[in-house]
DNA sequence: TGTTGCTTTCAAAGCGCTTTGGATAAAGTA
DNA sequence: TACTTTATCCAAAGCGCTTTGAAAGCAACA
């Protein structure tokens, strides 16, 4: 046939029966020689390949995907409702790492949002379908119920974090929260502080409870009361740390540090701190958290403006999607369990106390 | 068969052969059943969706999008490097918005992360082999070229923002960012402000020109110079707003107001005036531009902290996700082009230029 | 020359759905 | 009773790939 002009840089989609016609080959062939099987010669596993680079040919693959009886794409679903705290920040730089690991293997990210009470149902729909081969859990909490079922649909997973008292044996990769802020209380009780403040994330997170463990241990450690007043949770937005360091700088002995569980409310205990004349660094120490997001450095890389318990959390992600894959290639094999230190930056928010 | 105990809430994937020897019915039926065409009895109907529902059947998303061929998925391919700015933090909010859409619709979300120099290749692949059937742009640059290779491929797609000199007509909602940075700065200069700086994200973004522009309209209509010194672009993050402020704020004549493109350089512009020991909202004012990201919110909704030019970029994700589902469902209807306007939010960050 | 053992290729049978073009049964009409 | 019409239902043919089991081609051996 003959053919005056490209209109487009693509003929219309071109499928394994044509090219393997144009090839005068059988369809077996061509899709082994595509495929890397060791049955076809190497001369005509080269044409083969010419001939599919230079018609653009891609397998269809809905059409690969049936063939196979694998989705060859992991889950992420994420309840609407996470989005309008810290979490979804997180979510973005955790599936930047994570996404680059799929994209390596061949993998595809189904993300699915629902609402907020529509979520094991999701699982157990992406399941019923077949659309996925594996998933990742996000933001787990205490007795976490996504656990259970997604080991019930036997699903692959791999957890972001760890659920206390779950029931069932999975995998996943946490960082060591309570050690971080063990480490950050305790360096601050180094410095001389002893009116400690807590700025913590919602308490039904799991990484919260082991958070407040932590620096409840440093302080016990240090033999300092662990004072109600001086603890507070919530939505890790820049007003809850706004909020909590005006509330707690009233108090008739106020704290002379913070120890904080992100780096946006540290912006709003900052705020407090100037509205009420107090110099950080000086008057006031700050150590925070910080999952080393992208979008919000904590200052250059060589000079922290923040002193900070530090773990990257799309190094996590990357790990995590690696763990997936290889569970999803070995589902008998043994979970696999990570945890991870945080490294302790020193930065200008922190100074010995002055009495 | 006798079944002593279930093992699981589900059994092992029914599929529709067995549902429909199961229901004594033809697969045809039981498809025509489920999927509400008009040749069904409202009787059969019934009692095909009790036994689906029972058994837990979801027909199988891979066989159905062959035999249909429908993808049933909406692509976003995001270069890696694009984490690490602002706009991740952009994304999140707008895939929330995005997401709902899809979900109430049946269409699926693909994210694909590939590196930098990939990105339009990742389109090609994607179209090629028939994984998805529309996509939505993000960040669009000066005559981008992802627009003409995405309407080469005939692949359904919707512009978040807009793309000057784009060579081929396409769908786009954007804010009216020229108009917003325009207003923005007029009303510093109405509060007496003579010297407005502006610190803007990378000026190769298409809304990173428009704001500049809207900056410079209302200098001119001031009658004020355009002074270059007091003009920065960079990455959106808090740093540099510190290092921003830190510079001018060290001219011979500095300024006395900025315009911030978002709110998260506006943490740095508040912390480099702080160290400069200048108050904000009586020494210095600022305007910046709030994309209403859930997990920074501008203070509380009724007391913002900054004064701010506002939209919503979560409920652009929804708009703009049904803008594609329609022009996928009708390709050849006229191109849909939305401009929004900011609504401008008088907070806490400006006051009157003391003399 | 016939046989054996490789290598290379192929025809055909799925994968689980949708959809076309009937077939069958029930009901109405003449 | 015979003939339409209408409401239900079905068998079978795809969708575009992978994979099984077999055949064809060829060299080397007896």
């Amino acid at each position: 046939m003959y053919c005056a002009k490209a209109q487009s840089t693509l003929e219309i989609a071109m499928n394994l029966k044509e090219l393997s016609t144009l090839l005068k080959l059988s369809q077996t062939t061509v899709s082994r020689a595509l495929n890397g099987y060791p049955e076809v010669s190497e001369k005509t596993r080269k044409r083969v390949q010419a001939a599919a680079d230079q018609h653009n040919y891609h397998p269809n693959t809905r059409a690969q995907r049936l063939a196979t009886g694998r989705a060859m794409a992991i889950g992420h679903v994420i309840p609407a409702a996470m989005h309008g705290h810290l979490s979804n920040l997180i979510f973005a730089d955790f599936i930047a790492g994570a996404g680059e690991i799929y994209s390596a293997n061949g993998y595809d990210m189904l993300v699915s949002i629902v609402p907020d009470d529509a979520e094991l149902q999701a699982y157990r729909e992406l399941v019923g379908r077949q659309a996925i081969d594996g998933a990742i859990v996000h933001g787990p909490r205490v007795d976490d119920s996504r656990i259970p079922l997604l080991a019930d649909l036997s699903l692959p997973f791999v957890v972001h974090g760890r659920s206390t008292n779950a029931s069932v044996p999975y995998s996943w990769l946490d960082v060591n929260n309570r050690r971080a802020l063990e480490r950050a209380t305790g360096y601050l009780v180094k410095l001389g502080h002893r009116r400690i403040a807590l700025v913590n994330g919602e308490e039904n997170l799991d990484f919260a409870i082991r958070r407040r463990e932590g620096y409840i241990a440093a302080l016990a450690d240090a033999g300092l009361v662990v004072d109600e007043a001086l603890m507070t949770s919530g939505d890790m937005t820049e007003p809850q740390g706004f909020n909590a360091a005006q509330t707690m700088l009233k108090l008739p002995d106020p704290p002379t540090a913070f120890v904080c569980s992100s780096i946006v409310p540290t912006f709003g205990l900052r705020r407090a701190l100037e509205t009420a004349g107090l110099r950080l660094g000086q008057d006031i120490s700050i150590v925070c958290f910080d999952d080393d997001i992208g979008a919000l450095p904590n200052g250059s890389p060589d000079a922290p403006t923040y002193t900070a318990t530090r773990s990257s959390v799309r190094e996590a992600g990357r790990r995590c999607a690696e763990m997936l894959i290889e569970r999803i290639a070995n589902p008998g094999q043994p979970h696999v369990q990570e945890l991870w230190e945080a490294e302790l930056l020193l930065g200008q928010s922190t100074a010995v106390l002055e009495k």
